[in-house]
DNA sequence: CTCCAACCTGGAGCGCACTCCAGGTCAAGC
DNA sequence: GCTTGACCTGGAGTGCGCTCCAGGTTGGAG
């Protein structure tokens, strides 16, 4: 039910082995279990925290903040206030960023139809300025 | 109607001095006007790169991406077709990209709604494993 | 018992996209 | 014509998030 050795909790997680380490190293995973011979031995309970950093990191939260997360998680139940706020914090900033994201996107989309509404390389000259840089630019 | 110092370039465009003349140094921006004392004056169409730029690069374009496409757009005509393989590609990339955004996004907010329904600060213990690693944390 | 793939550590190195700096030049207002 | 703030150049430095490396240890299969 739990035990995972390094390079199944890298697949199961998708971050890379150097990642793991990386993680722990810096304070993001703390007291990941050890073999008696020293080697890493990862928990569901740490597999969970693997997911959430795949989560915050994937909508771009900087490390520092997890870390800060992290750390809070692990003082106990009276930083649950703070936590929330940090989560509701930085949800705020994605949806800032979605936005951003669809905008730049229908920004694109209409630049590429702008090619597509150019007839085939014909060497003619003069139409209409598109979207974007100066002619067909 | 067109001629901008560098400092109003900057304030349209949105990119700082230093990124402007970063930009002209790796030849995403060719051939910017200068005056006779060699200071530079941005033309619209120079402006009009740079609201391109800033497009490809918000949706996470890598800036060697970029310098392709402006490459291509300054051999001429001919190229038009593979401009508009290269911006389809990436907008496929974006299209992944908010995919993957609005997944993490609804895994954040579930996250935020487990903070939400825990009662005030009580010192109780033992809820049903909530979202993410073991209770609250 | 032996082998070898997987693992360990500390620390250096990397790729990206800027950002900053020193030391000098330009040009608009008084 | 002098001042001063905006601008110039080449090059070094920064911050982030890993990624790689050397040199050594562990532990399950045969």
């Amino acid at each position: 039910m739990s035990g995972y050795a390094p390079s199944e909790a890298a697949r199961r997680s998708g971050f890379s082995l150097d990642t793991l380490r990386y993680y722990e190293k810096i304070g993001l995973l703390a007291d990941v279990e050890r073999t008696a011979g020293g080697q890493r031995v990862f928990t569901d309970d740490d597999l969970g925290w693997l997911v959430l950093f795949r989560c915050l990191r994937d909508t771009g939260m900087p490390i520092a903040q997890m870390r800060r997360y992290a750390q809070l998680a692990r003082e106990g139940e009276h930083t649950v206030a703070e936590r929330r706020e940090l989560l509701h914090h930085h949800a705020v900033r994605v949806e800032e960023q979605m936005r951003l994201l669809q905008r730049q996107y229908d920004h694109l989309r209409e630049k590429i139809r702008f090619y597509e509404r150019l007839p085939a390389p014909v060497p003619a000259a003069g139409q209409p300025a598109g979207i974007g840089p100066a002619v067909s630019r």
